[in-house]
DNA sequence: ATTACTAGTGAACGAGTAT
DNA sequence: TATACTCGTTCACTAGTAA
């Protein structure tokens, strides 16, 4: 999970990146004096120095030490930080018991939907979803905005599936998430491994498309059990 | 804006906050020893029962202090304040330009429509919005989801319409956002005062029921300006 | 078991100042 | 102007312990 460092960051330093982060420095160098990180955080020039200093030695900022005033950005370590906390408040706040997922409709059955038809994961799904899959995916692209939540989903429990070995091919394990499209149940299945990515494979009972009268394109909401 | 104290809740006390809603004191009393909540927090027995008695005084929880185990739970006011935090993440993360606000067209011109279509406020518009609007606004009833994205927007800062007084009646203060639906110009209304509103109101140069063939019930993406 | 008081310690902070 | 060092004070934390 942490390659590095296993202990949580000190609250006074996501709150100075946050702050940070809400004058512009996500995206690139943001210039602030000393002085003035020290009116937001509410603390002395001298503090807001150390500060400075402190989130350099952590590797969660970095700082282009110019003549006239300093330019500083989070690092992707310290952008990691924030995103902890983020997902935190959204668990906090978004989830009552689902997470609804905006996405568009892809086009085929993806290189995903050739894993999750084995055997070795079918007879998983039947006996720990309760339905027998239909054999394809229907791949759904995820809106870019709701593409967080999928980090949300993925640290929540889930229904595991383990993988196995077949004709001497390995099939890592997989974790199934219950779902609803427009009422009917599905499920959103995601590698154990693997992160980022903006398609959701969702396995069902039956042909989605067919039976929802849905095609290539079609916006479509899928409602994530949690 | 703050009725009591104006001054920031420092970050120790959100952190704690924090972590009890985590462990369920945002709907109920939780049960939680101060063993337990120093264990969460990284910190003593002792420092943690000085936590909960600091949080109490700022009236953010309440406790039960049973027999065996005391119960807390956050107040309205603890609530609050983790609220504020969320809402800064989701303007770190969430914001790149714009939010999408989903939601179901609702029945006719609700009494927002009347105020919004005096003389006062749409010559305002014409000059501010750079369209003149159709008399009449177009009300949608935001999914509970997304209920919360609207105190994201209200933090921005939008288009101020100034309230007036017309035959003796006053009109108070507006403020608009720039929108889309469906890539046609438009505007979210919404009065200076009140909070906690699930239903936007929408004027735009045309009428956008029939522009857009949209009638009551119909699933809108409203996608506005920040 | 609990919660929470008191006392002692160390870290975090700001003032003054060097650069 | 900046940033950042030293140093004295304060205050937050923990240990021990009472209730």
């Amino acid at each position: 999970m942490c390659a590095i460092s296993c202990h949580a960051v000190d609250e006074k330093y996501t709150f100075a990146l946050r702050k940070i982060a809400l004058i512009g420095g996500m995206d690139d160098y943001v210039a602030v004096s000393s002085r003035e990180l020290g009116e937001t955080l509410e603390m002395s020039q001298q503090s807001a120095s150390k500060r400075i200093l402190e989130l350099l030695d952590l590797n969660l900022i970095v700082r282009d030490l110019g003549a006239r005033k300093q330019r500083i950005k989070l690092t992707p370590a310290g952008i990691e930080e924030l995103k902890k906390e983020y997902n935190e408040y959204r668990r906090i706040f978004e989830l009552t018991d689902h997470i609804t997922i905006h996405g568009t409709v892809k086009d085929g059955m993806g290189e995903g939907g050739y894993y999750i038809c084995q055997k070795g994961y079918m007879t998983q799904f039947e006996k720990k979803l309760g339905f027998q899959p239909y054999e394809g995916t229907l791949n759904v692209s995820v809106d870019k905005e709701d593409v967080g939540k999928l980090d949300v989903i993925r640290s929540t429990a889930g229904i595991a599936i383990s993988g196995f070995t077949d004709d001497g091919r390995s099939f890592g394990g997989v974790i199934a998430y219950k779902a609803k499209i427009r009422n009917i149940d599905c499920a959103v299945v995601v590698p154990e491994r693997s992160h980022y990515v903006d398609v959701i494979e969702i396995i069902c009972q039956y042909h989605l498309r067919r039976t929802l009268s849905i095609g290539t394109g079609d916006r479509v909401d899928v409602r994530v059990n949690i």
